[in-house]
DNA sequence: GGAGTGAGTGCAATCGTTTACATGAAAAGA
DNA sequence: TCTTTTCATGTAAACGATTGCACTCACTCC
């Protein structure tokens, strides 16, 4: 049907030894022979086996990328990021979208990319040691993004320092009572990074002095709906928070619309931060830790293209940078009760009712106003300001 | 290294032919056979190799999925809806994210699919002829998402009817200026979606006799920002309309943001409406024009996976329903200028200020509230709502 | 008892490349 | 002129499965 490496031999009269190198750009090939094979591929449209020549080559020219939800933004960008990079270095991306705990065990027990990719990029897993032993026993370079995995590469944000900047900041706002939502914690897979950050929210609170109270922790799972949920328990506790740290964006959004539902604003009678710096979160004026979420994912795959080039030896690990975008939904506490005024000093009182902080006074204005008070943004991060460190 | 077919057959006293055949499942082996063979595969925990295997079968095992933009929620939801149908069938999925117009073209020049995957999904691409030529010339089945291909199988929503739904909601609230925030249609690859609701939008107009405005059509290219730009471009005609049909939620979100940056609101000053029922459009209240998104990732890996079998000789065609999700961001329009009252008999006045429709009155109440009025979002359709149409 | 049936198995060709090694010719060095 | 290098090319053995065909039994049926 397709043509083979045969038909463009015969047709270049030479041998399919010459017509593979020829084509693959080797060395030792004369101009006027690889001219030939060139233009006797060309005519016959002929198009290489992949399969054929993974398996006499042993390299496959493929990917693996595996993550737990594809349709969720963070994924999803951070998927946008690692295809980029392989892309254009022709290689291709094989997607394994894990979902639910009954495909993870699946992969794990049968290890289906085995022998299929000459690498793999794994998102943000919660693994068990047996799950790591396999993953290195592929025998290929494998990257993780969050969790360390000896003998892996590495990228990662400073979850603690992210989730102590956000704590940090309610605090020197004023707040004492700050509630927590949190992400998966009771997940039995245990994802790591939700326990990092609980645990880098106490610890804030602790050095401040600030008593911990389990109650003010609640469960939100990542999702809008969770979030929402999370923050009307908080706020049916008999002495409610004045603040709250969600940490991602989503449950933050969650949390805005219970306070909205409940006839309560942001940051007038509570504070939210969120984490992550969500493509809506600027349209929803939410005060957020950011992280470059799709330079996550290049830098993931350039680890990978590091390693099979061999260009360096041992697995290194990068720790990107988070910041506090601070916008409008975190603001001075009050001394007790709703809609009093304020006791901390400095800050300008707000007349009430508002509205969004900002929302200039010029209604009726033609072009696009400014931007509201905003951290700045990033997309990239340019590279000094990673940290490497080889190990 | 690792244990090939021979290896087994070895360890099982029997060749590889049985083998290949025990492991598969096939026929014509015996109960004792199997089981020898299986124990061997287990003990020298071997893995098939895929490419060998790929090689000698034809088959691969793999579908393409050729998508514009994977961190868009739109499309990473319905890879999300593809992976389910495809992992629950041992199928894996090979990624491609065509970006900007240069992949693209390099996708098609060179189609780097070809011979490596079993089958194609293509996910809302604007096609040449050419192109859709190279894709059938592929002689894999193809199953296209929005555009229809002669002889691919085919899944899309309504769009005509969806933006017809749209445009006359906003006339039965007696608005008669009624701008357009358009998609890509300007994109020189033209994709058809937005030609298609351009085109309704029109229409209905036509039909309620009011008379067509170029002005009232501000490109946005389905981002936030560029919707927020589109939107502030519609405020500053001289007689701006007072709705808004934005052909996707994102765009709409950006003309939230405009009109509250300009201290509007919607929908007492201008209504709007978006277009698929973002996951954040509840939250934001927004009315919007729903469509199953995940469920038309299903329904074409299903297809697929009809084709694949033969099941189902010729190429199917699925349209699947839009549905009117009325939220709090449309409303009756008023006789003339900003901030009176409103002319519309029948429906009554909202008080100045009150805020969001949906909050009630019962500051702090501990459990959740009741969910605004909306139309209910689905998640998946069943079944009859969907119609098929062999060609 | 011979022919026919059918299940279980093995043989060996095949899929379409890559690549170690051999070959031969031309260029370089002595 | 006779080696020695270098360069371009060909030969053929992998790579690791699948599968059409032939074969061997053990039955069943006349």
């Amino acid at each position: 049907m397709a043509a083979s490496i045969i038909d463009v031999a015969k047709r270049a009269k030479v041998s399919t030894a010459t017509v593979s190198r020829a084509l693959r750009g080797l060395p030792n090939v004369s101009e006027v022979t690889r001219e030939r094979v060139l233009r006797a591929a060309e005519e016959l449209s002929y198009a290489i086996s992949p399969h054929a020549s993974s398996l006499a080559s042993g390299r496959t020219g493929t990917i693996g990328v595996v993550l737990p939800f594809v349709n969720r933004w963070f994924y999803s960008q951070v998927l946008s990021g690692i295809d980029s990079v392989l892309r254009a270095n022709d290689l291709d991306l094989l997607l394994y979208n894990l979902g639910d705990a009954r495909v993870h065990e699946r992969f794990f027990a049968r290890m289906p990319l085995r022998r299929r990719v000459d690498a793999l990029i794994v998102l943000n897993l919660p693994l068990s040691a047996a799950e790591s032993d396999a993953l290195v026993s592929m025998e290929v370079p494998v990257a993780v993004l969050g969790t360390r995995v000896p003998g892996c590469w590495h990228v990662s944000i400073d979850n603690a320092q992210g989730a102590t900047t956000a704590v940090r900041h309610l605090i020197n706002l004023g707040h004492r009572r700050i509630g927590m939502i949190t992400g998966a914690l009771g997940d039995p897979r245990g994802f790591t990074t939700p326990i990092v950050r609980e645990h880098a929210y106490r610890s804030v609170l602790a050095e401040a002095g600030i008593p911990y109270e389990p109650d003010l922790e609640a469960p939100g799972n990542f999702g809008i709906e969770e979030g929402a949920s999370a923050m009307a328990r908080l706020l049916s506790l008999p002495d409610p928070p004045t603040a709250v740290f969600a940490e991602s964006d989503l449950m933050a959004f969650g949390a805005l619309r219970t306070l909205t539902r409940m006839g309560l604003r942001a940051p007038d009678d509570v504070s939210v931060i969120g984490f992550d710096d969500h493509e809506t979160a600027e349209l929803l004026n939410l005060t957020t830790i950011a992280q470059p979420v799709t330079h996550q994912g290049e830098l993931l795959a350039r680890q990978i293209l590091d390693a099979l080039s061999g260009a360096s030896e041992e697995p290194a690990e990068v720790v990107v940078p988070t910041r506090l975008v601070v916008r409008g939904t975190t603001g001075a506490a009050r001394v007790a009760g709703p809609r009093t005024s304020r006791d901390h000093p400095g800050l300008p009182d707000r007349p009430e009712g508002a509205g969004h902080p900002d929302r200039p006074g010029h209604p009726g204005r033609a072009a696009e106003p400014p931007a509201p008070r905003d951290g700045t943004a990033y997309d990239r991060l340019p590279d000094q300001h990673t940290r490497t460190t080889a190990r």
